[in-house]
RNA sequence: GGAUGGGUUCCCGAGUGGCCAAAGGGAGCAGACUGUAAAUCUGCCAGCGCAGCUUUCGGUGGUUCGAAUCCACCCCCAUCCA
């Protein structure tokens, strides 16, 4: 019997300025519009904000965690409140990380082997046990549109031989991901590795390609390289893959990288950045990022962005959100979060307009022009 | 009027002869943050022409090679007694 699959990507438009694409996700919980920024919100919640509103921000999808979710409250307790979407009372597509990024920046903590990465949970020592099964049994249980393939994120930089290795072994997890996967309502996507060797990214993405997944993560990028050779491994990767199957750059990221993912043709992307660092007091504008907390905004009684039709924009000032984030009220961690989110939707709203009328480098070459790239989230050596 | 305890760098507070420009905390200032162990972390925080020098520990004077630290007097503060 044939079903369709649950979740569908649909080539809209390329554009002939640059190639980018525009295009549409259907899925269980609706249509996404692509390329589309994905809000992280590791715990069931995009931190300091709620369901509502994300919807209010236009938040299209969500990413949740696999491995954070599944030590607390546990995936049982979800799949028992009837799944992630209606456990936090979001509607929308949701797509869980599957916590092979957790084997990265949990290092310490974990011991790799074929079988799967034994853990130590950060919240208590307790000693647990993560492979392919157990991450796609996760996943279903907190029943989100996509789940992702549980994979080896190689650290950066890395030889080739491990590069390899940890390329090869998620090339293995990938099927056996396919090989547990079971719910049909679910999508499962896979991630191509392969470090920063070009040879190793293009047979990554050959082989994933080949296994016919409804769409494919990017992962090992953005993990401390400089911007550059991220763009260099995507140049090269992306060719491999599958046009009518979506993209997704995982863990980015910065304004810039994410015009520069769409650029070369990526579809989805997902960055804790924009949140992380408005709790830290700090926002994304047109012009670049502004440190709100800064003395110099103290009786700047303009909004953070003009323009922008943020809640915070619209009915806040500099100095009143500098004023909350030093008083350490969480409200002023909120307008930041609220500001940075919408900042990169309408971003990416601005793409799908330049990219439907085939004019994306005029938008980047504008969004260069207006941009700071000082301070920029700059990484390594710059070029 | 008497007794006792105390006055330390923006604030709180440690320090009782040299290793003290003086612990620690707070405030302030700045920086970092890319599939979230993050409302976190890091740095600066007397001044200067900064390998050195200058001015600081209620005030003034003294002891000493050397004092925030010891002595004398004075000024404030707190509590208690009259």
């Amino acid at each position: 019997m044939h079903t369709d699959p649950p979740v569908r990507y649909e080539l809209l438009h390329t554009c002939r300025q640059s190639g980018a694409r525009l295009g549409v996700l259907h899925t269980p919980h609706g249509d996404v519009q692509t390329p589309v920024y994905m809000p992280v919100g590791t715990q069931a919640v995009v931190k300091a904000m709620t369901s509502r509103e994300m919807e209010e921000i236009g938040t299209q999808i969500l990413l949740a965690n696999t491995y954070h979710l599944h030590l607390r409250p546990g995936d049982g307790l979800i799949a028992q409140a009837g799944g992630l979407h209606r456990f936090m009372a979001w509607n929308r597509p949701i797509l869980t990380d599957s916590g092979g990024y957790q084997v990265f920046s949990l290092a310490e903590l974990n011991r790799i082997t074929e079988d799967g990465v034994s853990f130590r949970s950060h919240l208590d020592g307790s000693p647990l046990f993560m492979g392919p099964e157990n991450a796609m049994k996760i996943q279903e249980n907190l029943g989100a549109d996509i789940a992702m393939a549980f994979d080896v994120c190689t650290p950066y930089p890395s030889d080739e031989q491990k590069t390899r290795a940890d390329m090869e072994r998620t090339h293995r997890w990938a099927n056996r991901c396919q090989e547990a996967h079971t719910r049909p309502e679910q999508a499962l996507f896979g991630i191509v590795q392969g470090g920063f060797y070009e040879e190793l990214r293009q047979e990554s993405a050959r082989t994933l390609a080949a296994m016919d997944f409804p769409g494919y993560g990017i992962g090992g990028l953005s993990v401390g390289e400089p911007k550059e050779l991220m763009y260099d491994m995507l140049d090269v990767t992306l060719p491999c893959l599958p046009e009518d199957r979506p993209r997704y750059l995982m863990g980015v990221g910065t304004p810039d990288c994410l015009l520069e993912g769409v650029k070369r043709g990526v579809d989805m992307f997902d960055c804790v950045l924009a949140t992380r660092i408005a709790r830290n007091g700090t926002v994304l504008t047109a012009s670049g990022r502004l440190v709100v907390r800064n003395a110099k905004y103290k009786a700047d009684f303009g909004p953070i962005e003009e323009g922008c039709d943020c809640e915070a924009c619209r009915s806040y000032s500099r100095a009143y959100i500098r004023h909350l984030l030093n008083t350490e009220e969480i409200t002023g961690a909120r307008l930041c979060s609220i500001h940075n989110l919408r900042h990169l939707t309408r971003l990416m709203e601005g793409a799908h307009q330049a990219i439907r009328e085939d004019r994306f480098l005029d938008y980047m070459a504008d969004f260069y022009d207006r941009f700071d790239m000082r301070g920029a989230f700059n990484r390594g050596e710059t070029s």
